[in-house]
DNA sequence: CTAAACATTGAATCCGGGTTCAGGGTCAAG
DNA sequence: CTTGACCCTGAACCCGGATTCAATGTTTAG
């Protein structure tokens, strides 16, 4: 197939195919005579891969790295595991802080429903308590007319 | 303060500090008679404050949008509440996404425990294989974002 | 007084991850 | 044969988020 086929299989566009391509992420596809690519589903599967890594946090880089691996058998397994290991870890630390963050919002939210007059609103008055207490009641305001 | 002092407080570079203020996330700082930017305390926190938000995923964007609720002292309280139950949700649907993913990523590491060759790495296998890219698109492949 | 170590500015550069453009070829239908 | 959809290439551009540079001014310790 054509790369504009196998590009819509994997939901990219096809500059996006050649892209990955040149970045060493997919195998340079064999031609027509015209000089076409010419894609199997292989192709598509492994752009699939691309995606689904990248939407589990991996770079562009970390992928290819990773997909180079399937060269060197042995110790291929292990260190596609370590990498994964450590994308796990930084996911869970990530959930983990966007958790006491959301907690946060909710309260103030929550503490919020009566509608009071700006000054006494208590999400102005502190929403930041995740970060660091009173994060929001200084600076006057966001204005930097330079 | 100066910029450098203030920047090291808050583990950013002074270069970032000034960026930060072109793009309206801190206020531009007072000035001394020469021109050079003072900071108290305040403005470190602020600046954590940002970095954090940061870490937890936000855009320089999202977060001044965040800050500037404040800005807008005379806005009603359910302008604010309306806004912080926006990046609520927003949030949520990013640990939901995380969590997601972490699960998918749990399962691959886990199954690549007993440190097969790589011929047999779960992960590997869901690109090199026709057979099963499903560890990755079932669970995994919610869309992210959008 | 001088020199180092800061500060100022705007502009340029970098990186990741693409997208768009210009200026061509190719192919199938009518 | 022409038209329109597709493909090719390399280069330029975009965005977010900074960082670095150059040219110049200020502060401070010795």
């Amino acid at each position: 197939m054509r790369i504009s086929e196998v590009a819509a299989l994997a939901g990219v566009g096809a500059a996006t195919v050649r892209y990955y391509e040149r970045r060493g992420l997919i195998a340079a596809a064999p031609r027509t005579a015209a000089g076409y690519r010419q894609y199997g589903a292989d192709a598509a599967r492994r752009l699939r891969f691309i995606k689904h890594a990248q939407v589990l946090g991996f770079s562009l880089e970390e992928i290819r790295d990773m997909l180079e691996l399937r060269a060197d058998d042995r110790v291929a397994c292990a260190r596609v595991e370590a990498t994964a290991r450590e994308k796990l870890l930084s996911i869970r630390q990530r959930i983990d802080e966007l958790d006491r963050l959301s907690r946060t919002l909710a309260d103030l939210v929550h503490a919020c429903e009566h509608h009071r007059p700006a000054e006494a609103c208590p999400i102005l008055l502190s929403v930041a308590d995740a970060a660091s207490p009173d994060a929001w009641s200084d600076a006057g305001g966001t204005r930097a007319s330079a």
